[in-house]
DNA sequence: CAGGAATTCAAACGCCGGTTTGAAAAGTGG
DNA sequence: CCACTTTTCAAACCGGCGTTTGAATTCCTG
């Protein structure tokens, strides 16, 4: 499961042979359809652990969320949608696995999202409603996507960010520094519902 | 070049085989080698055109941007930004080859972007800058991403948030809705340089 | 410790991928 | 029309893929 992990964050699932994992993880190849009854069954579990992870990640800290005000909230939640800029880790690895099925989503991750995405966009939707009261459903719910966007593009891009022309390399001070500035333009953007 | 380009956006470079290619395209197998020197030769061609199409739909009214009021124009940019939203026309083809590249670019991909990526992340940069002119050129350059995460979030997700658990399906007055929407927000974050 | 179930393993199978081949066809200039 | 180059074509080639097989080994239980 490790070792499938990695190389399908790294490859994705084509890109990802069932004799490059074995050799990885140092196992027999006909192990992985004794076990996980092929390819496909390995890769819908390790989607399962990564999507609960990701989810989770964010999830367990909701709490803590709420007796916050809403400025500091939304940053830390910012805060927690760029961590994966720092390095290789865990959650930056399953956040890659989730950015594989972005472009074109296996039925697995289709019915994932389906189920238990929700909460997790509840809390981004609950943190931008705080500055939106009034507004309806359906701006709540753009105003959360759109949030995730705000990080999301660091995250996902990051390799090519790093390169020219842009070249835009992230140490921990860099990623505290941009966590916040995305944080101010959100918050001062929100602020005011209508401007004109 | 057209039948590439359709499958191509469809499945991605090893999502594509060349069977399927000649088989749409109804020429032999071999001209693809003959003409193209194999896979690679033809999927840079397709992602070069695809490339040029996609910068020069934003470059090709970089003037008129200028002698518009900045609001106007930041507004103007977004729309064009999330016109791919409305349907499958060639402009969400190119965007989707694009899609495919982010996950782990080519080294085609990798050398495009860092030779002709400037014109257009130059465009964006000096939008924003028109907000907040005293920034310095790291926080411009961010900024300029930024704007690009706000609109790239919808169109990347397009198909994946039309279903539940969000369910937002954009007919053409939904995208004027929800790019005016987005300029809002941004034109309110970047108006106030420091609000802290 | 015996015996049956569960697990490991090396090898082989069938399939599909991109590429190569060498001959046939079409095009071109003298 | 002829020599020559350029382009098309069907077939074969080779490698990597996921899966299957059947025997060997390990594990567990009575």
């Amino acid at each position: 499961m490790r070792a499938a992990e990695r190389l399908f964050a790294e490859g994705g699932y084509d890109g990802t042979s069932i004799r490059a994992i074995v050799a990885k993880a140092k196992v027999n190849q006909a192990a992985i359809n004794y076990h996980f009854d092929g390819k496909d069954g390995l890769y819908r579990e390790v989607l399962r652990v990564a999507f609960r992870a990701l989810t989770e990640h964010q999830l367990e800290h909701a709490e803590e969320l709420k007796s916050m005000s809403r400025e500091e909230a939304l940053s830390q939640f910012i805060r927690r949608q760029v961590q994966p800029l720092l390095g290789r880790d865990e959650y930056s690895r399953h956040m890659r696995i989730f950015n594989w099925e972005t472009v074109q989503p296996t039925t697995v991750f289709r019915n994932l999202v389906a189920e238990e995405a929700a909460p997790f966009l509840g809390l981004a939707a609950d943190l931008v409603r705080r500055f939106i009261p009034d507004a309806d459903q359906r701006t709540v719910t753009v105003a959360a996507i759109w949030l995730l966007g705000q990080c999301s593009v660091f995250v996902r891009n990051r390799e090519q960010l790093a390169e020219p022309p842009v070249g835009l390399v992230l140490d921990e001070q860099a990623v505290e520094w941009l966590s916040a500035t995305i944080s101010n333009w959100v918050v001062s953007g929100l602020r005011p519902l209508r401007t004109n």
